[in-house]
DNA sequence: ACTATATTTCTAATATTATGGAAATATAAT
DNA sequence: ATTATATTTCCATAATATTAGAAATATAGT
């Protein structure tokens, strides 16, 4: 992963909500979890938890789907994988 | 790790020019790196280096110590390694 | 004491991010 | 068509971060 993408994943986790609302959806599986069932766990009030969403979806970290009127958001599990792969091998040379 | 100091972490890793600090770093092994150095090899201005260089000091990802004028930067690898435990475990379940 | 080197702190300007209420959009149900 | 539900977009405000020159501090050498 080049080192700006991966600078932009980080700091969009880097955020204390938006990293509860990526660890929700990761324990949440991939079928997805709709926005509502994020607010109502979190307590965000709709606005704040919409631009936290979609800057998570504007990094890759997070997909939405609708059904109906319910959006779902998927978690992009390789996409994490890739970020912790970059840390591991770019970061943790001699000792980790 | 407690969540909000994993997002702190992250969020300071979550600088391009910071990023490529650390990794420098890491490259540089254990001993450290002096300021000077990090300087010559990222073109960056002293002042805004400093500050950068502060700010992974107040996550604990950096350590600095003096040897005469010289102040090598160290970085903390278990720290790190904490930081992409946190990830895996929080974050990875079900898929990673 | 003086000069040079290494690095930080001060300062101020600019840019970006975070927050949440209100209005708008999209879909579904009656 | 109307109403209800789900979510976003718009907007303004406040807060935080970034940048780098200039001045200050710390240490070493002469």
């Amino acid at each position: 992963m080049e080192i700006e993408i991966a600078a932009k994943r980080l700091a969009e986790l880097g955020h204390s909500t938006r990293l509860k609302i990526f660890r929700y959806l990761v324990r949440g599986g991939k079928q997805g979890v709709p926005v509502g069932e994020i607010q109502a766990a979190l307590g965000v009030p709709g606005s704040t938890l919409s631009h936290h969403i979609t800057r998570l979806v504007s990094v890759g970290l997070v997909m939405q789907k609708r059904d109906g009127r319910t959006l779902y958001c998927v978690p992009q599990y390789k996409e994490l994988d890739g970020l912790i792969a970059f840390l591991k091998e770019e970061c943790c040379i001699n000792e980790c």
